[in-house]
DNA sequence: TGGGCATGTGACTGATGAGTCATACTGTAT
DNA sequence: ATACAGTATGACTCATCAGTCACATGCCCA
């Protein structure tokens, strides 16, 4: 985590230095990327670089751990653990607030998927996202054990493995389909940064109904 | 991809080879992944490498590109493109095969698993994974389609937002579920290289039912 | 003014790894 | 035997980066 030297700083020098990390870390995977070019983008010395965070694995741990969870939470607040509401309502939420977030963010939104991808080995890396990954797992597992005793899904729904698919629904899923109805792929979202921006709202709301309907109704006849 | 001199070369020496590259890019992503190792692994000098493929890259690219589908051909024959036959029994097959393949063949499923995550630059390496995601994508259109047309999906199912979602959950979400199953999460899945095979046929069987049924009915009560 | 502590700096070190090259070996044809 | 192509070899070159360190440059208090 950030030494106090770097909390010191003053606010600007310090966002200079936080901006030109999160386009580093989310324009190339952790082991691509480097800290000279951190540095540089931030003019900044190295030295000092070192005054601020341990080493890259330091820097990359705090915004991953303590900036983008607050950026995030700043945009979209706190995904509530379902209130009493609808499982339905609560899902397309979900959708809704991350898909936004998404264009809202891009470069923030890079850098948290390529965390959730790329395979890089660090161990203590690896142990974060599986932190990430049982949180939103028991969040989604709660939700849909709440919805199956309300009566509003299937009695014998087996939650664990719909909160599975449901946890890439939202997360890579999704993310495709909106890469793909803005005409590019997921690789080149990683190229073009802002291509979300032209994506209307109510494009966005249309998708996730979509998403949503698919996953309560299925995709079988009748 | 490989000079003639590597097709020269005598079964065992070519298969030590292949084997040594295929455990180094299917343990560490291609970034971390070095000749020094394989050739080390291999008992073959450096040199002589160079004399067989162009490069990491190239080595890289006959893998995935000619030795991974030949051999899941040879395990599981070629996806035929729906003979007619129902949509869910066509998909059942599907699923099966995947993990089948899985269980099997853990090293190449990994390599394959690495490529498909793996943010990695090269572009032309990128071009190539492009290439497989329109391949499987066309192939799920098609199936989806033919199976609207028989009416065994609803009408208005938006066959593009479905394929998408299929992708995800025959790639990804089939493998993190096994994963689950066998009480390791996918980070782990790439430290203990065959933990699937521990796996009885009929536990897949009835995960893949479970997939299948989910896709097909959704979680929403009736 | 001077002493001392915090902060800044960038040339340097050391490690790693892709790709090269001069040299050596092997076999086959003359 | 000699010549020549094809193949093998590993020490070496060159680039890249994370992290260090000896030396500035401030900045506050006496």
């Amino acid at each position: 985590m950030p030494k106090t030297t770097f909390q010191n700083l003053s606010p600007e020098k310090r966002e200079r230095i936080t901006a030109a990390a999160i386009a580093e870390f989310s324009s190339v995977p952790y082991g691509k990327a480097t800290l000279d070019r951190i540095v540089d983008a931030a003019g900044v010395s190295k030295g000092s670089m070192y005054q601020y965070f341990a080493g890259k694995a330091d820097l990359y741990r705090w915004l991953l751990t303590e900036h983008l969870p607050a950026r995030k939470m700043a945009a979209i607040g706190a995904l509530a653990p379902a209130p009493g509401a609808n499982v339905w309502a609560v899902l397309e939420q979900a959708f809704l607030a991350g898909v936004r977030f998404a264009a809202a963010e891009p470069s923030l939104t890079r850098l948290g998927l390529r965390f959730r991808r790329d395979h890089e080995i660090e161990p203590e890396l690896a142990a974060i996202r599986r932190g990430h990954r049982a949180a939103s797992d028991a969040w989604l597992q709660a939700l849909l054990n709440e919805g199956k005793e309300r009566g509003e899904l299937r009695g014998d729904l087996d939650v664990s493995m719909a909160s599975g698919f449901l946890a890439h629904a939202l997360g890579e899923g999704m993310l495709d389909q909106l890469a793909r109805r803005v005409g590019l792929d997921l690789d080149g979202f990683f190229e073009r940064p802002d291509a979300t921006a032209s994506l209307a709202d109510e494009d966005i709301l249309d998708l996730v109904r979509g998403v949503t309907r698919l996953f309560r109704e299925g995709a079988g006849a009748r």
